[in-house]
DNA sequence: CAGTGGTCTAGACCACCGA
DNA sequence: CGGTGGTCTAGACCACTGC
């Protein structure tokens, strides 16, 4: 609680507020401003600093909706116990069902500790790596929805072995019990033909066309997650808009 | 060209940066610039205001790629004859054949003028409403990749009919023909079976799954174009990148 | 070299929100 | 009411580019 000298920051290598950003994400990653994230004017005289470099300092961290920033109201850092920004398609399917007034849930069909030489090799583990596995079927008001199987690094997702995850998200969990937040990654999406097991699964007559989601998520800059995810394609689609100004957005 | 009268503006309904923002805009839209745009210090003194508040008019002309904005350069309008920002699954389907070193054309099927109500409707246009009709069969290294349909209205797409599609893309006949430019739009993406038609152009055994792609282009917020596109999922994919900071990319 | 955009300052007024 | 963010000004110094 400095009064009259300024915070110190890293090394001299960028923009000022590029270094004011950084050491505000480490702050709120550190978990200060639980109760409550200072105003421009307060960490403009906090930095020793203008507050147009204060703003540009904030301009991303406000843009990534870490913290709110509403002309009156008091600003917040949103990150800490709420959802980060989801993204992605599978969480664009399942946010479709929801919105249309349909309950989800799903049946665990395999959790457990596995091998798989592919997979660690996806997740640049070594080839024998203990993986913790989890298979579900996702249901959309009692129908089958989607067939999903993630893998993730055994080690340091121990908790969620005694998870029930009829009803709870798994990076709810993730970030609740193991510390671990996904930060971003890489989804392939394909189309596939349902093989008998997947047909029988799901509840669709063969041949049937699924939608294949195949995720790679990261932690830390890091494969953390790898999932593949089928969905039937005759109930559920990606909806997108595109635009020169706003690019790319799932709906 | 004044010369100590600044530029006058629209009416004084919202932030100043925003008037001088839709100003260049609506400049850039008529061709002005053609051979340059100002810097930052020549604007603010044309329109009298603060470099900064030009800086914020500029942000999202910059951000959309429509002028370029580099240190030491001389600032360019980039949207003036090249390409705008693709984005859209499609261009990233065909972009990655293009990456891959892979040859492009199409082979058109039809391309005549017709009459479709559901077409029509989907383009809010009246049920009878002539329309451009665009068939074609789109090859990477001469081998089927996609089948593509595109409905346009007739009105204003004339220029079209005498067009060779087998190596000129669509969006860039529309804007040096037609003046036309899809500035956004929605596509939904699905999985589907091939028919037996689609099997046979497509070159698969049936029975086999497709990636089915139905865009609605926009023009000035309005619908222009109506396509459906059948991608052959086992030779392409659609991959994205996605993170808090940068939402979600297709590659 | 002159011109560019990037960064930064030290003020200011205002609309809006919540207590 | 006090505090918030949104907007705006009139300067300044600098790194970089292209001539």
């Amino acid at each position: 609680m400095q009064r009259s000298t300024p915070r110190s920051l890293g090394p001299d290598d960028g923009p000022l507020w590029a270094r004011i950003e950084a050491d505000l994400r480490s702050r709120i990653e550190a978990g200060e401003f639980r109760s409550g994230f200072p105003g421009e004017h307060a960490l403009a005289a906090e930095y020793e600093v203008s507050r147009q470099t204060v703003r540009q300092a904030l301009r991303r961290l406000r843009e990534e909706r870490l913290v709110s920033a509403e002309r009156g109201r008091t600003p917040r850092v949103t990150a800490d116990g709420v959802l980060e920004q989801p993204v992605g398609a599978l969480y664009s399917l399942f946010a479709s069902v929801e919105s249309a007034g349909r309950s989800q849930r799903s049946i665990t069909r395999v959790l457990e500790v596995r091998r798989d030489p592919m997979v660690a090799a996806a997740l640049q583990l070594p080839s024998q790596a203990p993986l913790t596995y989890l298979e579900r079927v996702r249901l959309a008001d009692d129908e089958p929805m989607a067939l999903d199987h993630v893998w993730l690094p055994a080690e340091g997702t121990e908790p969620l072995l005694h998870v029930d995850f009829g009803h709870t998200a798994l990076y709810a969990e993730l970030r609740q019990r193991c510390g671990v937040r996904i930060s971003g990654g890489r989804e392939q999406i394909r189309s596939v033909l349902a093989d008998h097991a997947q047909a029988e699964l799901l509840g669709v007559a063969q041949p049937a066309a699924l939608t294949y989601i195949e995720r790679t998520g990261l932690v830390a800059g890091r494969p953390f997650e790898h999932r593949r995810t089928f969905v039937r394609s005759d109930r559920f689609a990606l909806t997108a808009d595109f635009s020169a100004r706003d690019g790319y957005q799932l709906r």
